[in-house]
DNA sequence: AAAAATAGTTTGAATATTCAAAATAAACTG
DNA sequence: CAGTTTATTTTGAATATTCAAACTATTTTT
């Protein structure tokens, strides 16, 4: 029922809203840096989803999702996902290409096809990428997860990394990291902005920038 | 680069012309009828095609593909057909309810998607339905196959079904009919419009309407 | 050949989405 | 607090797609 445009306005929204957690609202600014649009292009298109009760609408302050708007978020959300699971599970496709393929086919599967796509994968939860597949009712568990880039020395498991850039997912593999992988952390240093990692079996440590550890995402880990 | 709304555009332009094979011309009547458009519609977006070299446009007659047209337009049904086979053959879903799913598919899978699709089913040449799956630079070969409502009686085999009424594609394999089924016309009669088939195997005779057999395809079998 | 029917085109208007540039409000600064 | 910077909104305009209704050309009937 909703077009693309709108479907991918919600899911931006939804997105900026989960990256810092519980933000009450979120400026119209972001959303045009996030979906690549001007400023006023925002505002028409915020007026209109408001209009259509899909977001709640404080000019000058920013926008929230309504929880029509909340829903049909998530609805996208498990279609991305769904699919991007699909494309790397099914269909062989690496990690680091699928999420554009996503970005295109979460507006154009039916219902019985991303069923399909469900049942043949045994009703996964979790995405390539390590995000949690929305379902029907259910909510989704606030994330315990933490930003690497914050994150003191100690052990970790890393639980989630950001989809965008198909440059950093190569990286990433080829450094042995993705979801699932533990590793600790073995020094944090603020002014080069560099943290070090030891991959469990990993020979040497590995360095990575505060930029890059801001999109991945961990779980702590028992120090034992 | 097009949108799907001109490949819908020259896909049912092509579907026409080919429909009754070497018609000069389709006029835009009938598109307005394919697409379920308004008749204003089409002259206003055939203006546009037109200006994009995508179709030549004799005004009050009709409508031609440009090359460039007929090439998109092959892609396009390219797409749409391996997508239907893919529907059928790895999702297990049924050939009467793929052809809605592929017409949204067909705007939005990557050339990536497209070419695991094919190597994942042995590059293949026809679709669920009998049509032949264009590829990158050949032509179609001509169809070399009838409607079955205008053929004598004889011995046949199914070549190809039209793929838009699920309610016609079930009853077609309920009855066992499908491409590649033998069967024999054993009387055909113009006044009460029902043709009486003969399948292998089958026990009783099994009649069909003239206007259910516009939307087969036969192919001639010598009579041995 | 005129009248009637059919097919196609034009016109005027609407919706959805987007941009550039001007105007305005809010936040920050010295 | 007045001035400056930054964020957001407004305004005016464009493109793509569609419709309804009026108009026109073509074909078919008397
Ligand atoms: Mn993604
Ligand atoms: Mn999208
Ligand atoms: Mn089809
Ligand atoms: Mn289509």
């Amino acid at each position: 029922m909703p077009s693309p445009t709108t479907e991918n306005y919600l899911k931006a929204i939804y997105a900026l809203a989960e990256r810092d957690t519980n933000r009450p609202l979120v400026r119209l600014g972001e959303l045009a840096t996030e979906l690549k649009l001007t400023p006023g292009t925002i505002t028409t298109m915020i007026r209109s989803l408001a209009e259509r009760d899909l977001v709640t609408y404080q000019p000058r302050a920013g926008v929230k999702l309504s929880a029509k708007g909340n829903q049909e978020a998530l609805q996208v959300l498990r279609r991305h996902r769904l699919i991007e699971l699909f494309l790397v599970e099914v269909m062989k496709m690496d990690w680091s290409e699928v999420h554009e393929d996503a970005e295109a086919l979460e507006h154009a599967v039916s219902d019985k096809f991303l069923a399909k796509m469900d049942e043949m994968m045994g009703y996964p939860t979790e995405d390539p990428h390590g995000d949690p597949i929305p379902v029907a009712g259910a909510e989704i568990p606030a994330s315990q997860t933490r930003k690497l880039s914050d994150v003191p020395s100690g052990n970790y498991q890393l639980s989630r990394v950001n989809d965008q850039d198909p440059e950093f997912l190569d990286w990433l593999s080829a450094s042995g990291l993705r979801p699932g992988t533990r590793f600790a952390v073995t020094s944090h240093d603020p002014r080069s902005g560099v943290l070090l990692l030891q991959l469990e079996g990993g020979a040497a440590e590995l360095p990575i920038g505060i930029g890059a550890a801001k999109n991945i995402r961990v779980k702590p880990l028992g120090t034992h």
